[in-house]
DNA sequence: CAGTCCTCCTGTCGGC
DNA sequence: TGCCGACAGGAGGACT
């Protein structure tokens, strides 16, 4: 579910409720999410103050007080809602919590902030923050499709050879993190280039960009500026962290599009559906190429 | 090593 | 209605 923008989007929201609070205490509902949280996982956050929020690619992460790393990432279903402290204050215990909402952090102030996931594919650990980079999960990330690293020339160079679909380069978080499969479509359309061409072809032999590894580094920029500035989209479970839906659903334009007219100005095609590495995508055979 | 497929989990939706 | 299969924003790990 949540892809780059929509985690931005949380980590916007949660900023000002978690930087210079406290953890006053936390409920953990159940030993694991997608992997086992880590021991004593309530106990070591009680107490400690958070320094900031950050995002890399999909992750959040808040640095805390005595150098540690709460790493959350929300997988396809998690959701964070916060109960600010005059609302936390006014409600009455609840008798019985959401059946997946699976961990509620409560802070100094009287806020609470409740993470819920129905699927449970959403992680979270503690990592010293000095280790962070050498950690199995963000050694071997790849570069933020936002930062100035993604340029049509490291593009072209990481491409280069490359004999499996772009789509499928797209969503390598070992490439670029952060795009997922809605993004990986839309981008991929605004660019013209169809999610089947093999990734090698969008570089010279010799790794340097063509025109169609500037519009792609192009769009796919374009498209997460976008979303992020709509809020994100919301199809099933994302929410912003107080309950709006995001709103770059409605200007998707092939993501979940099959058999309807291709939203480019003078197009005429017809959006269709082809599976990929056992997932969806959407395209528009007619002007991408 | 590169590339592809399966799997974790729960819920929903469409077809028969 | 009920049952069954397909599918859903991710990504680690096991294959070939």
């Amino acid at each position: 579910m949540p892809e780059l923008p929509e985690v931005e989007t949380v980590c916007r929201g949660l900023e000002p409720v978690l930087v210079g609070n406290t953890f006053s205490r936390v409920e953990q509902r159940r030993p694991d999410l997608r992997f086992p949280l880590p021991k004593r996982f309530g106990e070591r956050l009680e107490g400690r103050k958070i320094e900031a929020l950050d995002r890399r690619a999909k992750y959040l992460l808040a640095r805390l007080d005595d150098g540690e790393v709460l790493v959350m990432h929300l997988g396809m279903t998690g959701r964070f809602a916060i109960d600010h402290a005059a609302d936390a204050k006014a409600e009455p215990r609840q008798i019985a919590p959401p059946k997946h909402e699976h961990i509620v952090f409560h802070l100094n102030d009287g806020a609470r902030i409740r993470y819920s996931d129905t699927r449970r594919f959403g992680l979270m650990d503690l990592i010293p923050g000095a280790t962070l980079d050498d950690h199995a999960l963000f050694k071997g990330l790849g570069i933020e499709p936002l930062g100035d690293g993604l340029t049509p020339e490291w593009f072209a160079q990481k491409l280069k050879g490359k004999a499996t679909p772009i789509k499928a380069a797209l969503l390598d978080q070992r490439l670029i993190a952060g795009i997922g499969n809605i993004y990986a479509c839309e981008a991929l359309h605004r660019a013209g280039i169809s999610p089947l061409r093999l990734a090698g072809t969008l570089a010279t032999k010799s790794g340097k960009p063509t025109k169609k590894t500037e519009a792609l580094v192009d769009a796919i920029k374009a498209v997460l500026v976008s979303a992020i500035k709509a809020g994100g989209s919301s199809l099933r479970d994302y929410r912003h962290t107080d309950g709006r839906l995001g709103r770059f659903q409605h200007s998707f334009k092939v993501y979940g599009r099959a058999g309807k007219p291709c939203r480019k100005t003078g197009c005429g095609g017809t959006i269709a559906r082809v599976v990929q590495s056992g997932r969806s995508t959407f395209h528009c055979p007619a002007c991408q190429k």
